[in-house]
DNA sequence: GCAAAAGTGTTCAACATACACCCATGT
DNA sequence: ACATGGGTGTATGTTGAACACTTTTGC
């Protein structure tokens, strides 16, 4: 086997959705190159470990996270990415519920914070391209496959699901005809529990019925939001 | 930077269309593992070339194709792929026009053929799983992105496009509903020139006008094939 | 003149879009 | 009673799906 001396690692684009804004989650990173710059969360990957793992030992160590849905995004391997030596990086996609987890720095990083995705500051390596591809990835994917439920509460408002597809694509959405589209799918159980949120007509709280989607998509249906 | 030996590779899902069948490249391993078995084109990355690069040598070497689409497709790097090593396996997604290439095998390959994707070989390593992956990409994107103009003649018949979709796809398309579709997107040029197969009315040629089919989707326009 | 492939239009159903008023609550 | 957000239906246009006959050539 040819000598061969290129290091591996993983990268994550953690997106949540927390007060009606998408974030995303960085690190302050405590070590060189880019010490105190911000980062996508990430590192080699170890011998005997899988890179599914890699991902989910890296957020653990580094922001205390855990991930609710997690897929891979691309893989960045060209010459130049990091001063020190050749990496490659296999980069993931990863939607969490904020709420449920209490981010901390530790390993390698000096701080760990969420951003808002409009106002990034700017970050280390080439994660600023990694983060705008994972950005359309989420976008695209929103569209044709029911995660937008990974980033809201297990019983949630119409009203957030709307918002958040509004946020994140970025566009006005009818509500009547939203409504009429998600509810005609049937893959929402409508709760008896109302929520009264101080103002205005209490609203009905919903659950996304995973186990109803996959037995309709089984059957042929196909999930799509124009 | 901690210690460690993983080493890189890129791997290849070659598509080609002949003789109205979906055909994908291979070759037959001249080394150990997996010595006589067929594999999928790929192999190292070196130290100095970009993943792309390295796509393109490897095939040049291997095979003697070029490529003319090439696109990333997925990458593989958990444990127990390579029996000698950890082996992380970048691997990409692309189409030739067969005609235009004189296979010969090379380097590290003792054959080289095409085969039609409906009679695979049993594959070295986990290369039926990257196979798989390519196919449904594959026909995913077909139905998304003009990317069946990259697997025909510059020149090509009607019948020949509807075909290859149906070959594809695999499964039937209306005649009259495909041609008003397609010809309705106005991003072929109808030919002068007709072809006589032999028997049966002499047919149209066509090309793909790829100008134009930027010029539309910069203007907003989607191509999409059901 | 017949076999073979090319070329072409219409009808119907399903879905997307646009759009405005009433309802239940808190203050 | 008014401000706030929740909940709902209809009409219209667009798109997809189904479907069969005529044309041009070779033999």
């Amino acid at each position: 086997m040819i000598r061969q001396n290129i290091k591996v690692a993983v990268d994550a684009v953690v997106f949540g959705y927390k007060d009606r804004k998408l974030n995303v989650l960085l690190i302050k990173r405590n070590i060189e190159p880019y010490k105190n710059s911000w980062a996508l969360p990430g590192g080699l990957v170890l011998e005997d470990e899988n890179l599914e793992q890699a991902v989910e030992r890296e957020l653990k160590e580094e922001t205390n996270v855990t991930i609710d849905y997690l897929e891979q995004l691309y893989s960045f391997g060209n010459l130049g990415r990091d001063p020190r030596n050749r990496v490659v990086s296999i980069t993931y996609f990863a939607l969490v519920k904020p709420e449920h987890h209490k981010i901390k720095a530790d390993t390698d990083a000096k701080d760990v914070a969420w951003f808002n995705v409009q106002e990034l500051p700017e970050l280390a390596f080439d994660h600023q391209i990694i983060f705008d591809k994972a950005k359309e990835r989420l976008q695209n994917k929103l569209t044709y496959e029911p995660i937008g439920f990974d980033l809201l509460e297990n019983k949630f408002l119409f009203s957030d699901l709307e918002k958040l597809y509004m946020t994140i694509l970025e566009k006005q959405i009818d509500r009547r005809n939203f409504r009429k589209k998600i509810l005609g799918f049937g893959i929402l159980e409508e709760l008896e529990e109302k929520v009264s949120e101080g103002r205005g007509r209490p609203a009905n709280l919903f659950k996304f019925n995973k186990k109803q989607y996959f037995k309709l998509k089984d059957e042929g249906f196909f999930f799509d939001i124009k």
